[in-house]
DNA sequence: ACGATAGCCGTATGGACATATGGTTTTCGC
DNA sequence: GCGAAAACCATATGTCCATACGGCTATCGT
Protein backbone atom coordinates (compact mmCIF):
# COMPACT_ATOMS: atom_id res chain seq x y z
CA UNK A 1 0.00 0.00 0.00
CA UNK A 2 1.21 3.26 -0.97
CA UNK A 3 1.25 6.60 1.13
CA UNK A 4 -2.11 7.23 3.30
CA UNK A 5 -3.47 10.48 4.49
CA UNK A 6 -6.70 11.45 6.63
CA UNK A 7 -9.13 11.65 3.85
CA UNK A 8 -11.83 13.52 6.20
CA UNK A 9 -9.60 15.59 8.24
CA UNK A 10 -7.71 16.94 4.74
CA UNK A 11 -11.71 17.57 3.47
CA UNK A 12 -12.61 19.08 7.10
CA UNK A 13 -9.30 21.47 6.66
CA UNK A 14 -9.90 22.63 3.34
CA UNK A 15 -13.73 23.29 3.89
CA UNK A 16 -12.69 25.68 7.13
CA UNK A 17 -10.57 27.49 5.20
CA UNK A 18 -13.67 28.07 2.64
CA UNK A 19 -15.82 28.85 5.64
CA UNK A 20 -13.49 31.42 6.76
CA UNK A 21 -13.01 33.60 3.72
CA UNK A 22 -16.49 33.21 2.82
CA UNK A 23 -17.13 34.72 6.36
CA UNK A 24 -14.39 37.28 5.56
CA UNK A 25 -15.11 38.74 2.48
CA UNK A 26 -17.57 36.44 0.70
CA UNK A 27 -18.12 33.59 -1.66
CA UNK A 28 -16.23 35.40 -4.45
CA UNK A 29 -13.53 35.03 -1.88
CA UNK A 30 -13.10 31.42 -2.44
CA UNK A 31 -11.70 31.00 -5.18
CA UNK A 32 -9.31 27.73 -5.61
CA UNK A 33 -6.10 29.57 -4.99
CA UNK A 34 -6.92 31.39 -1.84
CA UNK A 35 -8.66 28.46 -0.91
CA UNK A 36 -5.70 26.45 -1.04
CA UNK A 37 -3.58 29.24 0.36
CA UNK A 38 -6.24 29.72 3.55
CA UNK A 39 -5.83 26.31 4.24
CA UNK A 40 -2.05 26.05 3.48
CA UNK A 41 -2.04 23.84 0.86
CA UNK A 42 -1.54 23.91 -2.85
CA UNK A 43 -4.08 24.19 -5.62
CA UNK A 44 -3.30 20.62 -6.50
CA UNK A 45 -4.37 18.92 -3.42
CA UNK A 46 -7.64 20.84 -3.13
CA UNK A 47 -8.64 19.46 -6.52
CA UNK A 48 -7.20 16.13 -5.30
CA UNK A 49 -9.73 16.46 -2.76
CA UNK A 50 -12.55 17.84 -4.47
CA UNK A 51 -12.75 17.71 -7.97
CA UNK A 52 -14.56 20.22 -9.29
CA UNK A 53 -15.30 23.39 -7.28
CA UNK A 54 -19.32 23.08 -6.90
CA UNK A 55 -18.06 20.13 -4.86
CA UNK A 56 -16.14 21.57 -2.36
CA UNK A 57 -18.71 24.49 -1.67
CA UNK A 58 -21.47 22.01 -1.67
CA UNK A 59 -19.31 20.38 1.17
CA UNK A 60 -18.30 23.16 3.13
CA UNK A 61 -22.23 24.30 2.92
CA UNK A 62 -23.14 21.01 4.19
CA UNK A 63 -20.96 21.16 6.97
CA UNK A 64 -21.71 25.08 8.31
CA UNK A 65 -25.89 23.88 8.11
CA UNK A 66 -24.41 20.51 9.95
CA UNK A 67 -22.59 22.48 12.77
CA UNK A 68 -25.63 24.51 13.25
CA UNK A 69 -27.90 21.33 13.07
CA UNK A 70 -25.43 19.90 16.13
CA UNK A 71 -25.51 23.12 18.10
CA UNK A 72 -29.53 23.25 18.35
CA UNK A 73 -29.24 19.72 18.87
CA UNK A 74 -26.77 19.96 21.93
CA UNK A 75 -29.26 23.08 23.39
CA UNK A 76 -32.35 20.30 23.35
CA UNK A 77 -29.92 17.97 24.81
CA UNK A 78 -29.17 19.91 27.81
CA UNK A 79 -32.48 20.98 28.06
CA UNK A 80 -33.77 17.12 28.26
CA UNK A 81 -30.62 17.15 31.15
CA UNK A 82 -32.39 20.14 33.34
CA UNK A 83 -35.74 18.90 32.84
CA UNK A 84 -36.47 22.43 31.38
CA UNK A 85 -39.96 23.14 30.05
CA UNK A 86 -40.48 22.61 26.39
CA UNK A 87 -40.87 25.98 26.08
CA UNK A 88 -37.81 26.89 27.68
CA UNK A 89 -35.91 24.52 25.60
CA UNK A 90 -37.05 25.41 22.00
CA UNK A 91 -36.80 29.29 23.26
CA UNK A 92 -32.84 28.45 24.36
CA UNK A 93 -32.75 26.43 20.83
CA UNK A 94 -34.05 29.21 18.36
CA UNK A 95 -31.87 31.79 20.60
CA UNK A 96 -28.55 29.90 19.59
CA UNK A 97 -29.58 31.01 15.49
CA UNK A 98 -29.83 34.25 16.07
CA UNK A 99 -26.83 36.19 15.19
CA UNK A 100 -26.23 38.11 18.22
CA UNK A 101 -22.74 37.77 18.83
CA UNK A 102 -19.52 37.63 16.48
CA UNK A 103 -19.34 33.93 15.60
CA UNK A 104 -22.49 33.66 15.06
CA UNK A 105 -22.75 36.61 12.74
CA UNK A 106 -19.98 34.95 11.19
CA UNK A 107 -22.04 31.73 10.51
CA UNK A 108 -25.11 33.82 9.46
CA UNK A 109 -22.93 35.57 7.04
CA UNK A 110 -21.34 32.05 5.52
CA UNK A 111 -24.89 30.36 5.46
CA UNK A 112 -26.93 33.27 4.13
CA UNK A 113 -24.07 33.73 1.35
CA UNK A 114 -24.23 30.33 0.57
CA UNK A 115 -28.21 30.52 0.38
CA UNK A 116 -27.99 33.64 -2.10
CA UNK A 117 -26.02 31.12 -4.25
CA UNK A 118 -28.52 28.03 -3.91
CA UNK A 119 -30.86 30.32 -6.28
CA UNK A 120 -29.36 28.87 -9.01
CA UNK A 121 -27.40 25.31 -7.44
CA UNK A 122 -29.69 22.59 -7.39
CA UNK A 123 -27.38 21.01 -4.78
CA UNK A 124 -26.97 23.57 -2.47
CA UNK A 125 -30.81 24.45 -2.51
CA UNK A 126 -31.79 20.63 -0.95
CA UNK A 127 -28.77 21.41 1.85
CA UNK A 128 -31.04 24.15 2.49
CA UNK A 129 -34.45 22.46 1.93
CA UNK A 130 -33.50 19.57 4.82
CA UNK A 131 -31.84 21.86 6.81
CA UNK A 132 -35.14 23.49 6.80
CA UNK A 133 -37.35 20.54 7.10
CA UNK A 134 -35.47 19.08 9.84
CA UNK A 135 -35.43 22.00 12.37
CA UNK A 136 -39.49 22.37 11.23
CA UNK A 137 -39.76 18.62 12.22
CA UNK A 138 -38.08 18.96 15.57
CA UNK A 139 -40.15 21.97 16.56
CA UNK A 140 -43.26 19.70 15.38
CA UNK A 141 -42.16 17.17 17.92
CA UNK A 142 -41.84 19.31 20.59
CA UNK A 143 -45.31 20.78 19.93
CA UNK A 144 -46.88 17.48 19.89
CA UNK A 145 -45.39 16.49 23.13
CA UNK A 146 -46.17 19.42 24.77
CA UNK A 147 -49.77 19.11 23.54
CA UNK A 148 -49.59 15.13 25.09
CA UNK A 149 -48.46 16.41 28.54
CA UNK A 150 -50.94 19.66 28.64
CA UNK A 151 -48.28 22.53 27.94
CA UNK A 152 -49.44 23.15 24.44
CA UNK A 153 -53.32 23.80 23.72
CA UNK A 154 -54.48 20.34 21.87
CA UNK A 155 -56.16 22.76 19.32
CA UNK A 156 -52.75 23.40 18.15
CA UNK A 157 -51.65 22.63 14.49
CA UNK A 158 -47.89 21.40 15.13
CA UNK A 159 -47.20 21.54 11.89
CA UNK A 160 -48.29 25.40 11.86
CA UNK A 161 -46.34 26.58 14.63
CA UNK A 162 -43.52 24.46 13.30
CA UNK A 163 -43.72 26.97 10.01
CA UNK A 164 -44.62 29.71 12.30
CA UNK A 165 -41.58 29.50 14.46
CA UNK A 166 -39.26 29.06 11.51
CA UNK A 167 -40.23 32.18 9.99
CA UNK A 168 -39.72 34.13 12.87
CA UNK A 169 -36.75 32.98 13.91
CA UNK A 170 -35.86 33.43 10.79
CA UNK A 171 -36.92 37.12 10.22
CA UNK A 172 -35.71 38.22 13.08
CA UNK A 173 -32.26 36.76 12.49
CA UNK A 174 -32.15 38.77 9.32
CA UNK A 175 -33.26 42.08 11.42
CA UNK A 176 -30.53 41.73 14.45
CA UNK A 177 -27.95 40.77 11.83
CA UNK A 178 -28.69 43.71 9.70
CA UNK A 179 -30.05 46.37 12.61
CA UNK A 180 -28.10 45.17 15.28
CA UNK A 181 -27.60 48.66 15.96
CA UNK A 182 -30.61 50.14 15.33
CA UNK A 183 -32.83 50.74 18.37
CA UNK A 184 -35.82 49.47 19.06
CA UNK A 185 -38.01 52.02 21.47
CA UNK A 186 -35.60 51.67 24.27
CA UNK A 187 -34.71 48.31 23.25
CA UNK A 188 -31.28 46.92 21.16
CA UNK A 189 -32.53 44.60 17.76
CA UNK A 190 -31.23 42.29 20.21
CA UNK A 191 -33.58 42.51 23.26
CA UNK A 192 -36.19 43.16 21.04
CA UNK A 193 -35.79 39.92 18.86
CA UNK A 194 -35.87 37.97 22.13
CA UNK A 195 -38.81 39.59 23.57
CA UNK A 196 -40.71 38.47 20.00
CA UNK A 197 -39.44 35.34 20.18
CA UNK A 198 -40.47 34.73 23.77
CA UNK A 199 -43.73 36.43 23.25
CA UNK A 200 -44.20 33.86 20.35
CA UNK A 201 -43.47 30.51 22.45
CA UNK A 202 -45.06 31.51 25.43
CA UNK A 203 -48.30 31.76 22.98
CA UNK A 204 -47.91 28.28 22.12
CA UNK A 205 -46.44 26.94 24.78
CA UNK A 206 -48.93 28.42 27.11
CA UNK A 207 -49.83 26.04 29.17
CA UNK A 208 -48.66 25.22 32.63
CA UNK A 209 -47.41 21.18 32.49
CA UNK A 210 -43.44 21.20 33.47
CA UNK A 211 -41.65 18.09 30.90
CA UNK A 212 -38.65 17.74 28.69
CA UNK A 213 -38.57 16.27 25.40
CA UNK B 1 -26.31 70.80 -28.92
CA UNK B 2 -25.90 67.66 -30.36
CA UNK B 3 -27.74 64.64 -30.41
CA UNK B 4 -30.16 63.32 -27.06
CA UNK B 5 -31.38 60.29 -25.51
CA UNK B 6 -33.77 59.63 -22.73
CA UNK B 7 -30.98 59.09 -20.00
CA UNK B 8 -33.84 57.51 -17.52
CA UNK B 9 -35.31 55.34 -20.41
CA UNK B 10 -32.19 53.43 -21.08
CA UNK B 11 -30.95 53.57 -17.36
CA UNK B 12 -34.69 51.86 -17.03
CA UNK B 13 -33.98 49.80 -20.40
CA UNK B 14 -30.80 48.18 -18.69
CA UNK B 15 -32.05 47.73 -15.62
CA UNK B 16 -34.65 45.67 -16.99
CA UNK B 17 -32.26 43.34 -18.80
CA UNK B 18 -30.25 43.15 -15.35
CA UNK B 19 -33.54 42.37 -13.76
CA UNK B 20 -34.43 39.63 -15.97
CA UNK B 21 -30.81 37.81 -16.59
CA UNK B 22 -30.60 37.34 -12.77
CA UNK B 23 -34.28 36.33 -11.87
CA UNK B 24 -33.30 33.50 -14.28
CA UNK B 25 -29.74 32.73 -14.34
CA UNK B 26 -28.43 34.29 -11.17
CA UNK B 27 -26.29 37.66 -10.15
CA UNK B 28 -23.38 35.61 -12.40
CA UNK B 29 -25.26 35.65 -15.30
CA UNK B 30 -25.52 39.11 -15.02
CA UNK B 31 -21.87 40.26 -17.26
CA UNK B 32 -21.63 43.43 -19.05
CA UNK B 33 -21.87 41.55 -22.53
CA UNK B 34 -25.07 39.52 -21.49
CA UNK B 35 -26.63 42.37 -19.97
CA UNK B 36 -25.98 44.46 -23.50
CA UNK B 37 -27.25 41.50 -25.41
CA UNK B 38 -30.50 41.05 -23.24
CA UNK B 39 -31.06 44.98 -23.28
CA UNK B 40 -30.53 44.83 -27.23
CA UNK B 41 -27.22 47.68 -26.97
CA UNK B 42 -23.95 47.44 -26.86
CA UNK B 43 -21.18 46.98 -24.42
CA UNK B 44 -19.80 50.12 -24.75
CA UNK B 45 -23.47 51.82 -24.30
CA UNK B 46 -23.59 50.29 -20.83
CA UNK B 47 -20.16 51.73 -19.67
CA UNK B 48 -21.52 54.78 -21.11
CA UNK B 49 -24.82 54.88 -18.68
CA UNK B 50 -23.23 52.93 -15.80
CA UNK B 51 -19.51 53.67 -15.49
CA UNK B 52 -18.88 50.73 -13.74
CA UNK B 53 -21.00 47.65 -13.62
CA UNK B 54 -21.28 47.89 -9.61
CA UNK B 55 -23.17 50.82 -10.57
CA UNK B 56 -25.33 49.21 -12.80
CA UNK B 57 -26.15 46.48 -10.21
CA UNK B 58 -27.11 48.79 -7.57
CA UNK B 59 -29.09 50.95 -9.95
CA UNK B 60 -31.29 47.70 -10.70
CA UNK B 61 -31.01 46.50 -7.10
CA UNK B 62 -32.68 50.01 -6.18
CA UNK B 63 -35.36 49.86 -9.12
CA UNK B 64 -36.35 46.23 -7.78
CA UNK B 65 -37.38 47.16 -4.01
CA UNK B 66 -38.86 50.17 -5.00
CA UNK B 67 -40.92 48.51 -7.42
CA UNK B 68 -42.15 46.38 -4.36
CA UNK B 69 -42.02 49.14 -2.01
CA UNK B 70 -44.34 50.94 -4.94
CA UNK B 71 -47.00 47.91 -5.53
CA UNK B 72 -47.35 47.83 -1.04
CA UNK B 73 -48.12 51.26 -0.96
CA UNK B 74 -50.92 50.91 -3.83
CA UNK B 75 -52.16 48.46 -1.74
CA UNK B 76 -52.36 50.65 1.04
CA UNK B 77 -53.86 53.19 -1.26
CA UNK B 78 -56.96 50.63 -2.02
CA UNK B 79 -57.27 49.79 1.20
CA UNK B 80 -57.66 53.45 2.30
CA UNK B 81 -60.25 53.83 -0.89
CA UNK B 82 -62.40 51.13 0.46
CA UNK B 83 -62.14 52.42 3.76
CA UNK B 84 -61.15 48.59 4.27
CA UNK B 85 -59.95 47.57 8.48
CA UNK B 86 -56.48 48.70 9.30
CA UNK B 87 -55.69 44.63 10.04
CA UNK B 88 -57.62 44.03 6.26
CA UNK B 89 -54.96 46.44 4.57
CA UNK B 90 -52.10 45.43 6.80
CA UNK B 91 -52.39 41.91 5.27
CA UNK B 92 -52.96 42.58 1.98
CA UNK B 93 -49.81 44.99 2.10
CA UNK B 94 -47.82 41.66 3.58
CA UNK B 95 -49.44 39.08 1.44
CA UNK B 96 -48.24 40.93 -1.20
CA UNK B 97 -44.66 40.27 -0.41
CA UNK B 98 -45.11 36.57 -0.61
CA UNK B 99 -43.58 34.71 -3.51
CA UNK B 100 -47.12 33.03 -4.62
CA UNK B 101 -47.04 33.07 -8.24
CA UNK B 102 -44.55 33.45 -10.88
CA UNK B 103 -43.61 37.20 -10.97
CA UNK B 104 -43.68 37.67 -7.59
CA UNK B 105 -41.55 34.40 -7.40
CA UNK B 106 -39.14 35.84 -9.60
CA UNK B 107 -38.93 39.00 -7.82
CA UNK B 108 -38.39 36.85 -4.62
CA UNK B 109 -35.11 35.46 -6.41
CA UNK B 110 -33.99 38.81 -7.47
CA UNK B 111 -34.32 40.24 -4.03
CA UNK B 112 -32.48 37.63 -2.70
CA UNK B 113 -29.82 37.05 -5.26
CA UNK B 114 -28.97 40.70 -4.61
CA UNK B 115 -29.35 40.35 -0.80
CA UNK B 116 -26.80 37.65 -0.87
CA UNK B 117 -24.29 40.20 -2.46
CA UNK B 118 -25.25 43.24 -0.14
CA UNK B 119 -23.16 40.62 2.40
CA UNK B 120 -20.23 42.56 0.75
CA UNK B 121 -21.04 44.98 -0.16
CA UNK B 122 -21.78 48.21 1.14
CA UNK B 123 -23.94 50.23 -0.46
CA UNK B 124 -26.09 47.49 -1.54
CA UNK B 125 -26.69 47.11 1.92
CA UNK B 126 -27.62 49.95 2.60
CA UNK B 127 -30.45 49.79 -0.14
CA UNK B 128 -31.51 46.82 1.87
CA UNK B 129 -31.56 48.72 5.23
CA UNK B 130 -33.59 51.76 3.50
CA UNK B 131 -36.14 49.46 2.54
CA UNK B 132 -36.61 47.23 5.79
CA UNK B 133 -36.73 50.46 7.79
CA UNK B 134 -39.17 51.84 5.38
CA UNK B 135 -41.25 49.24 5.58
CA UNK B 136 -40.78 48.69 9.20
CA UNK B 137 -42.14 52.55 9.78
CA UNK B 138 -44.98 52.06 7.56
CA UNK B 139 -46.06 49.23 9.72
CA UNK B 140 -45.53 51.07 12.86
CA UNK B 141 -47.90 53.43 11.98
CA UNK B 142 -50.43 51.24 11.04
CA UNK B 143 -50.39 50.42 14.35
CA UNK B 144 -50.30 53.30 16.11
CA UNK B 145 -53.43 54.24 14.24
CA UNK B 146 -55.04 51.30 15.22
CA UNK B 147 -54.38 52.15 18.87
CA UNK B 148 -55.94 55.36 18.71
CA UNK B 149 -58.84 54.25 17.10
CA UNK B 150 -59.20 50.83 19.01
CA UNK B 151 -58.43 48.60 16.86
CA UNK B 152 -55.16 47.63 18.91
CA UNK B 153 -54.58 47.30 22.41
CA UNK B 154 -53.11 50.47 23.86
CA UNK B 155 -50.76 48.58 25.26
CA UNK B 156 -48.97 46.96 22.38
CA UNK B 157 -45.67 48.72 21.16
CA UNK B 158 -46.07 49.45 17.77
CA UNK B 159 -42.01 49.37 17.06
CA UNK B 160 -42.23 46.21 18.32
CA UNK B 161 -45.18 44.60 16.71
CA UNK B 162 -43.21 45.93 13.42
CA UNK B 163 -40.29 43.94 13.74
CA UNK B 164 -42.72 41.12 14.44
CA UNK B 165 -44.37 41.38 11.30
CA UNK B 166 -41.49 42.01 8.93
CA UNK B 167 -39.74 39.20 10.62
CA UNK B 168 -42.97 36.87 10.31
CA UNK B 169 -43.74 37.95 6.22
CA UNK B 170 -39.74 37.58 5.95
CA UNK B 171 -39.84 33.91 6.86
CA UNK B 172 -42.58 32.83 5.73
CA UNK B 173 -41.61 34.47 2.10
CA UNK B 174 -38.42 32.45 2.24
CA UNK B 175 -40.34 29.16 3.53
CA UNK B 176 -42.99 29.50 0.57
CA UNK B 177 -40.24 29.99 -1.98
CA UNK B 178 -38.63 27.35 -1.08
CA UNK B 179 -41.11 24.34 0.17
CA UNK B 180 -43.86 26.27 -2.45
CA UNK B 181 -44.80 22.17 -3.11
CA UNK B 182 -44.10 20.69 0.09
CA UNK B 183 -47.65 20.58 2.34
CA UNK B 184 -48.02 21.42 5.96
CA UNK B 185 -50.74 19.42 6.93
CA UNK B 186 -53.69 19.40 4.38
CA UNK B 187 -52.57 22.64 3.18
CA UNK B 188 -50.31 24.05 0.92
CA UNK B 189 -47.20 26.18 2.42
CA UNK B 190 -48.76 29.35 0.72
CA UNK B 191 -52.22 28.66 2.52
CA UNK B 192 -50.12 27.84 6.27
CA UNK B 193 -48.56 31.16 5.24
CA UNK B 194 -51.43 32.99 4.79
CA UNK B 195 -53.20 31.62 7.59
CA UNK B 196 -50.02 32.06 10.19
CA UNK B 197 -50.56 36.29 8.75
CA UNK B 198 -53.67 36.40 9.45
CA UNK B 199 -53.62 34.79 12.93
CA UNK B 200 -50.46 37.27 13.92
CA UNK B 201 -52.40 40.48 12.64
CA UNK B 202 -55.92 39.58 14.47
CA UNK B 203 -53.41 39.36 17.37
CA UNK B 204 -52.58 42.61 16.89
CA UNK B 205 -55.30 44.41 15.41
CA UNK B 206 -57.60 42.45 17.83
CA UNK B 207 -60.22 45.21 18.04
CA UNK B 208 -63.14 46.24 16.72
CA UNK B 209 -62.94 49.69 15.60
CA UNK B 210 -63.66 49.98 11.51
CA UNK B 211 -60.93 53.14 10.55
CA UNK B 212 -59.03 53.20 7.50
CA UNK B 213 -55.37 54.17 7.13
C1' DA C 1 -25.44 73.65 -44.08
C1' DC C 2 -22.12 72.68 -40.87
C1' DG C 3 -19.41 71.78 -36.99
C1' DA C 4 -19.46 70.57 -32.35
C1' DT C 5 -20.83 67.25 -29.18
C1' DA C 6 -23.39 63.49 -27.08
C1' DG C 7 -24.81 58.97 -28.33
C1' DC C 8 -23.37 54.78 -29.69
C1' DC C 9 -20.49 50.88 -31.33
C1' DG C 10 -16.70 47.17 -31.96
C1' DT C 11 -12.72 45.54 -30.47
C1' DA C 12 -8.48 45.44 -27.72
C1' DT C 13 -6.30 44.44 -23.32
C1' DG C 14 -4.88 42.61 -19.24
C1' DG C 15 -6.11 39.99 -15.31
C1' DA C 16 -8.33 36.30 -12.72
C1' DC C 17 -10.11 32.11 -12.72
C1' DA C 18 -11.18 26.79 -12.96
C1' DT C 19 -9.24 23.09 -14.49
C1' DA C 20 -5.64 20.11 -16.85
C1' DT C 21 -1.24 18.08 -16.80
C1' DG C 22 3.25 16.20 -15.67
C1' DG C 23 6.24 15.49 -12.26
C1' DT C 24 8.05 14.69 -7.29
C1' DT C 25 7.74 12.67 -2.72
C1' DT C 26 6.27 9.68 0.78
C1' DT C 27 4.78 5.40 2.71
C1' DC C 28 3.54 0.65 2.99
C1' DG C 29 3.41 -4.30 1.63
C1' DC C 30 6.62 -7.45 0.39
C1' DG D 1 15.33 -2.04 0.22
C1' DC D 2 12.31 -1.64 -3.40
C1' DG D 3 8.55 -0.86 -6.29
C1' DA D 4 3.93 0.71 -6.66
C1' DA D 5 0.43 3.72 -5.74
C1' DA D 6 -1.41 7.49 -3.38
C1' DA D 7 -0.42 12.13 -1.73
C1' DC D 8 1.06 16.24 -3.09
C1' DC D 9 2.95 20.18 -5.84
C1' DA D 10 4.01 23.83 -9.60
C1' DT D 11 2.85 25.45 -13.66
C1' DA D 12 0.38 25.55 -18.13
C1' DT D 13 -3.89 26.34 -20.65
C1' DG D 14 -7.75 28.35 -22.37
C1' DT D 15 -11.91 30.92 -21.10
C1' DC D 16 -14.40 34.75 -19.54
C1' DC D 17 -14.71 39.02 -17.71
C1' DA D 18 -14.58 44.28 -16.67
C1' DT D 19 -12.91 47.99 -18.48
C1' DA D 20 -10.24 50.96 -21.85
C1' DC D 21 -10.06 52.98 -26.18
C1' DG D 22 -10.68 54.89 -30.80
C1' DG D 23 -13.81 55.79 -34.11
C1' DC D 24 -18.46 56.37 -36.36
C1' DT D 25 -23.13 58.79 -36.48
C1' DA D 26 -26.95 61.50 -35.70
C1' DT D 27 -28.77 65.81 -34.11
C1' DC D 28 -29.11 70.56 -32.53
C1' DG D 29 -27.75 75.45 -32.28
C1' DT D 30 -26.23 78.70 -35.24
Amino acid sequence: MPRTADHDARRAQIAAAVVRLVAGDGLDAATVARVAAEAGVSVGLVQHYFPAKDDMLLFAYERVMTDAGSRVAQRIAEGEARQGTINGVVLDSLMELLPVDEARRAEYRVARAFHGRALDNAALTEVARRWAEDIRRRLSVAVQNGTECGEVDPETDAELAAVRMVALVGGLAEQVYRDADRPVGARTMAAAAERILRDCLDDVFAGECRHYM
